[in-house]
DNA sequence: CGTCTGCTTGAATCGCACC
DNA sequence: GGGTGCGATTCAAGCAGAC
């Protein structure tokens, strides 16, 4: 029974796993979504009964409650459940939740974040999903796994205000509980439960054209959350398999069920040959992609803009064009000539088809020449050397710089 | 009636507002939630059914429903409802919500995110809240917010117009001499459903029913999607006001309606002075107050200044000093002459004994005279109006402003 | 008034070209 | 010839327009 994925019904199939013997549970469970829901009452007037909520959800919610009172069987004393729930659904499967396993035994709701491509929906764009995490009983196994330092630390430091003392020195501004932030290297924060994954990716070698196909890391986490090496995991809806592909990666028992004979097929063809995206954000973390600091985007505030990330001559291109053509921006970097930063930005245009160009200079060492005039660009003086300039240099200029 | 907190049932004070009259509700309800959730099916064997979970939870869902149908009259067609939910309650939250404004309206559940510190619990971090967003009707109003792009989006994405070749393959368009066409104006990406907002005020304990303190970002964001100017927002359950201070500040009216005379008492000084008591705020977490000041201060970027947070005539004052008198620094807010901020910022100089003040402009109504200058104070134009001057108005400038 | 098809869109990878 | 910058490609959500 062990290490398979096997066709049919999970209803049925699901009888013939030991009771009791199983770690972890993993399920999608498929939505049958109405699109027409029709209530009998259009003014509304009526007083709410959750009769009219079993009564349009009456098939579904059986079908769902049947199989995971069995799950709940299935499962060791110290077993966990996660249910990956489509937002239409969610209050019947919480009230299923409840109903099988208890209030007491809800652990967490898990919001899987992440970026994807937009659409032209009116409102805000989905990105998110949703798995309800219950355990069978307060004494569930439980790993925990600290996350690295991530972005937030950044944050964080940007967010902190620098202020001045008495004696007017630089220090950093703490709040009323001095708390000191993050001054060490810290282990990490124990995991919280929003996580940011990246979606699967359109490139991705890990995809297999699957329509619900999850992330292997997503399930990698927990199946590492709440079990340990030779444990049993069963995904009662498998899909493409990417439960019992993570299963195996991580040294798991697995079992997978799917309605759908492709699907197992699928399964068994991925389980026996795992792909694993090396994913570079994954690696490297979305900071690592962020080439301009905040200190030269901060200098456009107040302009409508872009900004850019992955090309040395440009930091932003503004919302609003010039003769159907971009406008780019380059701020002048510290220890960079202004003629360096002109001829990274005057060759940026080139390739952009750009008429015309903003430099803002920064350090007022050099003077703006006429070739660079003649190629577009327009040198703007950042406010502060505007503000050095009209004060005159003679008494204001106290500092080094 | 309007602009005003009152105290007392929401269900009694709501029949005092008129009807299709307002644009926003949020609500914050209390949760009165059992701890000690008996099951009379210990085993759970039982088919399972909505009618227990009804009678479980009769009397709250009542509650809810009741006040939640009166507050559906309330609205305005292209009105919202935004409703903030405790996790324990979100099952009946949604079908209560699918019930009165129909599952079509359901437009998104807002995840507002935060880091927590950490604790001992067992289990993953509770690091989020969840806020359902139902719309009255199809044409709600919506003003579409774009963010950054993401730090992996490259240059030509958002330059280049794309088209599909023969194939149906998505390929950058060009024209006859195979150049790049330009894609003309890119906004960012819409808005999406998962909020970072920092919430550093640990919350206390758990609900006791007095509602926990919002940030004032979450609620500008929310008041700033779906009203415009003068619109009316409703929070029938407004706790210490958060609400109605987001919306004042918005200038958008308001009505709060609150149980507890106290709670009513603290919104009314909230609301009264909202720069006084949002400054106590900041001590715990900089909440979005700051927004206002921080957008005119960073125009200062690079330069070493002190930010002075309550004075009519000042935004900063530059660390080094002009002939031993401090020099003061404004900007130009919106809606405000560049004469009337001359004005403030020359009282200000003479009771700051400054000889040298800055004011930076950001709208190009009006041109500094020599009144100005005589007093002391240099004019500079902040990078925007430099950039539009420095484009030619004529072609870059099709934005109204 | 449904149903179908096509278009636009952003994220994140792959892989080419350029030093 | 090895590293990398950045241009090219892929995919699915969701609307618009066709029928």
């Amino acid at each position: 029974m062990i290490n398979k994925v096997i066709a049919g019904d999970c209803l049925e199939k699901m009888k013939l796993i030991e009771k009791s013997s199983v770690s972890l549970i993993y399920l999608d469970p498929p939505f049958f979504t109405k699109k027409k829901h029709v209530l009998s009452n259009k003014e509304r007037t009526k007083v709410f009964s959750f009769d009219d909520l079993w009564e349009n959800n009456k098939g579904y919610a059986e079908f769902l409650n049947a199989r995971i009172e069995v799950m709940r069987d299935l499962l060791k004393e110290d077993g966990s459940i996660f249910v990956h729930c489509d937002k239409s659904a969610q209050h019947i499967v919480r009230a299923i939740l409840d109903n099988v396993f208890g209030v007491e035994n809800f652990q967490s709701e898990i919001i899987w974040s992440y970026k994807r491509w937009s659409n032209s929906k009116k409102g805000l764009l989905p990105s998110h999903q949703n798995i309800y995490f219950y355990s069978k009983s307060k004494n569930f196994k439980f790993n925990t796994v600290y996350t690295a330092y991530s972005e937030t630390t950044n944050v964080d430091q940007i967010l902190q205000r620098r202020t001045r003392d008495k004696h007017n020195k630089s220090i950093y501004d703490t709040n009323e509980v001095g708390e000191a932030k993050y001054s060490g290297q810290k282990k990490g924060v124990p995991l919280n439960d929003v996580w940011d994954i990246p979606y699967l990716n359109p490139k991705a070698k890990e995809r297999v054209g699957y329509p619900t196909q999850k992330p292997l890391i997503l399930l990698e986490r927990i199946i590492q959350l709440t079990t340990n090496e030779n444990d049993l995991v069963l995904d009662p809806f498998c899909g493409s398999g990417t439960t019992c592909v993570a299963a195996k990666l991580l040294n798991r028992n697995f079992i997978g069920i799917d309605q759908s004979i492709e699907a197992v097929q699928l399964s068994q063809t991925r389980i026996a040959n795992p792909v694993k995206t090396e994913s570079n954000l994954l690696k490297k973390g979305r900071s690592s992609y962020v080439n301009k600091d905040k200190e030269a985007l901060s200098l456009l505030s107040g302009l409508e803009y872009n900004a850019v990330q992955r090309n040395k001559g440009i930091d932003a291109i503004l919302v609003n064009s010039f003769r159907d053509s971009p406008v780019l921006v380059r701020v002048q970097k510290p220890n960079e000539l202004l003629s360096e930063a002109a001829s990274l930005l005057a060759k940026a245009m080139e390739s952009k088809k750009s008429k015309k160009s903003i430099l803002i200079q920064t350090n007022h060492d050099e003077q703006p020449n006429e070739v660079i005039a003649l190629k577009g660009i327009v040198v703007l003086k950042s406010l502060p050397l505007q503000i050095e300039s009209s004060l005159g240099s003679e008494e204001y200029l106290k500092k080094v710089s």
